[in-house]
DNA sequence: TTATACAGGACTAAAATGGTACTCAATCGA
DNA sequence: TCGATTGAGTACCATTTTAGTCCTGTATAA
C-alpha cells in the first residue's frame, strides 16, 4: 500500500498545524489538544520532528516548537525521511543495501528509477502545500510536476 | 520509506522471471531456483497472484504459471496491490477510510492528491518495463509521466 | 492410476510499530 | 535565587503485522 506509518500521518498534521500559525511557540500540550491525539504521543512524535531539523524547541515557561526554516522549504520527504527513514521502496534501493539478490534479481535497477521518481516527486511537495486549508474543495495547485525515469537513468 | 514489503518485492522478481520467458509454464519449484529463495515463500506468492488475476496456474505435470495478460497490461500497481491491497498513502485515502481526525486533520485532502499522484505514475509503469534486463545500465525509456495534482482535484 | 504440481488454510516465530512512563535538563519570571 | 514550566532522552511493554512453514486436498497429464 505504500503506506506511511501512523506517525507520519500525526507529524504531517502537526507539522500543518504549526505551519498555519508560525509566529509564535506551540506547546506540546497545545498541539495535542488541537489535533487530538493523546499527549505523550505528540510529544514523542515533536521530538523526531526536532531531531531531524524540521522544528526548533524552546523549553522553559512560554516555551514550544517552531518550525526550523518555512514551510515553503520542509519538503514531504523530508517529513516522511524524520519518521521512517529515507524514502526508499525496496531494500536495495539505498546506499548500504546489500540485498543478496542482486545476481538474479533483475528488477533492481528498474525499482531504483521508480523509487527516484517518487522521491523527487515528494521533494516537490512541501509543507506548505500540506498546510493549505481547503475548507471547500477547490483544486489545491501543487506545482505541476514532472518526472521522467528516463532522465534518471542519465545520473 | 514508503516501504514495499518483502513479498512485494518478491513478487516483482518472480514476475519479471516469468515475463522474460512468457511462452511456457513455470512450475514454483523452478523459479524458487531462478530467484533463489525458499520454496514455500515462492509458492505463497505465486498464489497471491493468482488470485489478484496476474497469473493463471496449471496443474498436473508439467503445469505450472503463466502470466495472466501480457507483461505491458501488467502495472506496478496491480503487482503492489496483489501483495498488500490498494495503493494508499494514509489510513483515509481509501474509500471506508473512518479517521476520526478528519474534523482537525486539515491535510487529507492534499495527502490524497499526493496519493493519487502516485498512484497515477505507478499505473504507468509496466510489468514489461521492469523486467527489461539491464546488464549494462543503460537508460530504460519508461515512458515520461506527467503528475498534475490540480489535475487530480477536477475529478 | 500414479506422479506431478497447484489450492487453501492453519499455525508459529519474529519484527516493526505504537504508545506510555519516568527521570533529567533548560528556561522564564516572580 | 527558586520554583514552575516545558522539552530531552531513554527505556519499556503491548499489539499488530509480516514472514515463513507445513499439511491436507484437488486437478491434470502421461
Amino acid at each position: 500500500m505504500l503506506k506511511l506509518s501512523r506517525l507520519t500521518d500525526y507529524a504531517a498534521v502537526i507539522m500543518a498545524q504549526i505551519a498555519r500559525h508560525p509566529d509564535y511557540p506551540h506547546a506540546a500540550a497545545e498541539l495535542a489538544e488541537a489535533v487530538t491525539l493523546p499527549y505523550p504521543t505528540v510529544s514523542k512524535t515533536l521530538k523526531m520532528l526536532v531531531k531531524a531539523n524540521l522544528l526548533v524547541s524552546q523549553r522553559g515557561a512560554q516555551g514550544g516548537y517552531l518550525l526550523a526554516r518555512p514551510a515553503s522549504d520542509i519538503s514531504a520527504s523530508d517529513i516522511i525521511s524524520a519518521m521512517e527513514g529515507p524514502v526508499a521502496m525496496t531494500e536495495c534501493s539505498h546506499a548500504d543495501g546489500d540485498c543478496e539478490l542482486m545476481a538474479t534479481c533483475g528488477v533492481a535497477d528498474n525499482w531504483q528509477r521508480v523509487s527516484q521518481a517518487i522521491r523527487t516527486f515528494l521533494d516537490g511537495v512541501t509543507l506548505a502545500h500540506l498546510a493549505q486549508t481547503t475548507p471547500i474543495k477547490l483544486p489545491v495547485h501543487l506545482p505541476i510536476q514532472t518526472v521522467t525515469l528516463a532522465a534518471e537513468a542519465s545520473r
